[in-house]
DNA sequence: AACGTATTATCGTCATACCATTGCGCCGCG
DNA sequence: CGCGGCGCAATGGTATGACGATAATACGTT
């Protein structure tokens, strides 16, 4: 069962981290403490919390113990910390956070991706959408290939640090679309305006290409509002995350 | 000298391979070898990898070594990659990707801002801004408080993810604002394009802060592209780099 | 010549010892 | 009784040595 110990004690750590489990400011237990917890040595559980400081998750110091820091300070863009978020549970601040950058980062990269995208790119991103095509003609994954589509799209941009946000991004639209699948036909309506995004990037034209996503991002987002509205009614939402726990 | 050997560490490795002397792909020397190199022993360069491997600069195994990634992997919001990277030179494509990375969060940001600035991110900004009249006034250190205020502006957001961005746009922020800073009156004419973001941020008018923050990003942008343009005959552009090496 | 096995280089983990820093409490002095 | 300096001890920091696990490489067998 176990493949890697140290993987293993930074996620343990750092999932209790960013599920709040102790407090932000407060020490974690003593480092022979934490060795017995979870049966490893000390050198593994020193690296791990290497690890995790190398995130921006917590601090440490002779006899003021390891601290935890405030969310401010955490590398939000580290894949690890989305991960282990996702898994403590969307919280709404957290949904709430990445539509924004999605409002921010979607439109402007496209207009980037329609001046800058490579042929090769533009047959990744057209992979993809025969991906989705044929999962609402013949059934499928269509949320696999709808991720995989808008991370073709910001990949495409050619700007490493919009690049780094698509993976952040991913936990979001992951969500979004699950959502949105939910509604009938909503794979099938939305096919065209993907389609209208594509286009508009082959066509190298900016300003297509931003209004074309601003209409699927709107979509989506009054979606992901409706089911924030009503969390209590529908906890089911957090079954993506759960799912994400076994992995 | 020396405070602390971890640190100490971790920089000089992150350094080297930020700066491309190992090549992407390629292997860093054994654990035993970097021992000998750095005068330190095998527990301090693991652990000094673990952080670089947590900032995803670099990967392990058996027999395989330790191996540099792709800069596509590297956690390029951390800040301390990105001031390996302006150590290691301010690199046309580098200080590309943080301008157009400029041009899309920080308008999109000044929006949020208008609408959720509460009365102590205000006073904050407002004090910042005094910093920079008075440095124009009588004398003082100009850059500096123009980096608080557009810091203070980003962080007013209430977005973790945008304001962890604003950590790294402060690389290209404080270079922007040293290339402006040179030309003659340069403080002294955009002090009332400074004043009327911080005007409309204070109306909570969206629109007029976003259009107020553009006037200022165009014209640090020109400013920025003639420098790059004619780069190897001012090649005085690295100083800024070279002085956070002190820090 | 091709395949399987043995070798070996390298990282992964563990255990132990000692150093360095700093918070906290004790003691003495005013 | 209160305050300040001093020392103790808790905790992380570093060093060392040993052994296990893994995978690339080389060798030997068929």
């Amino acid at each position: 069962m176990i493949k890697n110990v140290h993987g293993n004690t930074v996620d343990h750590i750092g999932e209790a981290i960013v599920a709040g489990r102790y407090g932000v400011g407060a020490s974690i237990p003593p480092e022979p403490v934490l060795c017995l917890e979870l049966g490893v040595s000390r050198t593994v559980v020193r690296e791990a919390v290497k690890s995790l400081i190398a995130k921006g998750l917590m601090t440490t110091g002779p006899k003021v113990g390891t601290r935890v820091l405030s969310e401010e300070h955490w590398n939000w863009f580290d894949p690890d910390v989305i991960v282990w978020q996702s898994k403590a549970g969307l919280t709404a601040e957290f949904l709430r956070d990445l539509q924004d950058l999605r409002r921010v980062v979607e439109p402007a990269a496209m207009r980037l991706t329609a001046e800058r995208a490579t042929a090769k790119d533009i047959a990744e991103i057209e992979d993809a959408y025969a991906g989705m095509k044929r999962a609402v003609e013949s059934g499928g994954d269509y949320v696999t290939y709808d991720l995989r589509f808008h991370q073709g799209l910001l990949r495409a941009c050619g700007n490493r640090m919009l690049v780094q946000m698509s993976k952040a991004l991913g936990a979001l639209l992951r969500t979004s679309f699950e959502i949105s699948t939910r509604r009938k036909d909503g794979p099938r309506n939305s096919l065209p305006l993907h389609r209208e995004v594509l286009d508009a990037v082959i066509a190298h034209d900016p300003e297509r290409a931003e209004k074309a996503i601003q209409v699927l991002i709107d979509g989506a987002r009054t979606d992901i509002e409706e089911v924030l509205a009503s969390r209590r009614r529908l906890p089911r939402l957090n079954e993506p995350a759960r799912l994400l726990k076994v992995a």
